[in-house]
RNA sequence: CGGGGUGUAGGUCACCGGUAGACCGCCGCGUUUGGGACGCGGAUGUAGUGAGUUCAAUUCUCGCCACCCCGACCA
């Protein structure tokens, strides 16, 4: 990608009123706008981090499994009414047609999967079976705040899981958990697990708390072993685990896991025939990641007063060119070969070919927070000079030692 | 939903009871060119919205709307 065509330019200063970390950098960046009070346009650079961390989820969701679909966001009233929670789930948008039909948009999709599965499962063959999806989901939150970190209208990851027994399905969650410590630790997050405190359908709920002052969430993390504890449930008592004192720290969910049990196979009559003849519940779970709370929260835990430093494994381009001198033919001409070669080589490369200063280019580079910056000017003649961005100091570097480096990760 | 705050150019903000300015950005010309360059010239506003007070309202008062912060809430 070209620099001088990228949409849109980056900002000097914040818009008033953005405060948080995430919010400020990810606008200043180009990385979102914001159309309303908790709802974005995720832009190109946005977009391609959301892409990344959503291939992640997929490949770690694949591998358990999973098996990707996508359902609507608009879903009848008559699922919601029947689960009770038309009334009852009060963030839940309703809207109603100009005929008069009403429709809930999708908070979560229980109120469509089941209906769905419950056509497919009929017997202890057709399971275990575990779905999911990757989709805007929309919640009335009564304040939406810190940036993309809760909105009304944001990108979520939801598996569904069915299973013969809670047995099998006890093994699939634990299952689940570790595949999101994994997704976690690619996507350079830093989790704690969590009990959650106010689950509404079991106590073995659990969350995905990431560490970082910025937090909306308060979790109780031992001070000796570092496990971690909502701080409803386990309220000034000594670390479960080791009996440590365990400290206050503020963090943001990134993920939880439920067992559902058997409630919903109840309101939608979800049963199968098992091997002894016997028709029985399925008992099932749901599992959710914040796709675009996760960029935002990578954002709070990666930033210097300069700009935002993406991890590799989310970045929207591996290597940023500088090019200065570009007035300089034989300047210019190498800038575009190095810029054709590593795109060769399958490297997401953003060539900043701009006639602007050398310090506007450098400004905009330390913002969006490419990993590796490759600055090409008279000055570097026929090598490369290569900074990353979580690092100060600068190497010199031939395109092949380059390719090597990008490529390793 | 309670409390507080803010709405003026594309962005950040100032000013003022007599219908608007700065900086950034944008356009043109020239000079620059390794950390957000400089000079000159130029374009861009129904002052969130509705009402009230007033000879006169962007300015004062009230309603509404929007956004932000604190709290409550948080499948």
């Amino acid at each position: 990608m070209k620099y001088s065509k990228l949409f849109p330019k980056t900002l000097k200063q914040a818009p008033s009123g953005a405060e948080s970390i995430n919010h400020q950098l990810l606008i200043r960046g180009g990385f979102i706008h914001q159309e309303m009070a908790g709802v974005y346009t995720y832009l190109p650079l946005g977009w391609r981090v959301l892409s990344k961390i959503s291939d992640i989820v997929r490949e770690e969701m694949n591998a358990i499994g999973g098996q990707e679909l996508l359902m609507p966001a608009l879903e009848p009233k008559e699922n919601w009414v029947k689960t009770g929670r038309w009334q009852s789930f009060d963030v839940l948008f309703q809207l109603k047609s100009r005929h008069g039909a009403e429709y809930a948009l999708g908070p979560t999709h229980e109120e469509i999967i089941y209906p769905l599965v419950v056509e497919y499962i009929h017997s202890y063959k057709d399971l275990p079976l575990s779905l999911y999806q990757i989709q805007n989901k929309f919640r009335d939150e009564p304040r939406a705040k810190s940036g993309v970190l809760r909105g009304r209208e944001f990108l979520m990851k939801d598996l569904y899981s069915f299973h013969v027994s809670d047995e099998d399905r006890n093994n699939y969650y634990e299952e689940v958990g570790k595949a999101y410590l994994k997704i976690f630790k690619r996507t350079g997050l830093p989790v704690v697990e969590t009990k959650a405190g106010g689950g509404t359908f079991s106590d073995l709920s659990k969350e995905f708390q990431t560490l970082t002052s910025n937090g909306e969430d308060i979790v109780m993390v031992c001070t000796n072993c570092h496990a971690a504890v909502n701080r409803e449930l386990e309220q000034n008592i000594a670390c479960p685990l080791c009996g440590g004192k365990l400290e206050e720290k503020k963090a943001i969910e990134v993920g939880n896991i439920f067992p559902l049990k058997t409630s919903f196979a109840e309101a939608f009559n979800l049963k199968f025939t098992d091997k002894d003849g016997k028709q029985k519940l399925v008992s099932a779970g749901c599992y959710g990641i914040g796709i675009s709370r996760v960029m935002g929260a990578v954002v709070e835990v990666g930033s210097d007063e300069r700009g935002i430093i993406w991890p590799e494994s989310v970045a929207p381009f591996q290597v940023h060119i500088v090019g200065l001198d570009l007035d300089d033919k034989a300047v210019k001409d190498k800038a575009e070969e190095v810029y054709k070669l590593l795109q060769a080589e399958g490297i997401e490369v953003l060539f900043d070919d701009r006639e602007i200063s050398a310090g506007a280019k450098f400004a905009d580079a330390d913002l969006i927070g490419i990993p590796y910056r490759v600055v090409i000017s008279k000055k570097t003649e026929d090598k490369l000079e290569v900074k990353k961005r979580s690092e100060k100091e600068t190497e010199f570097k031939t395109l092949k030692e380059l390719i090597e480096i990008t490529l390793s990760h």
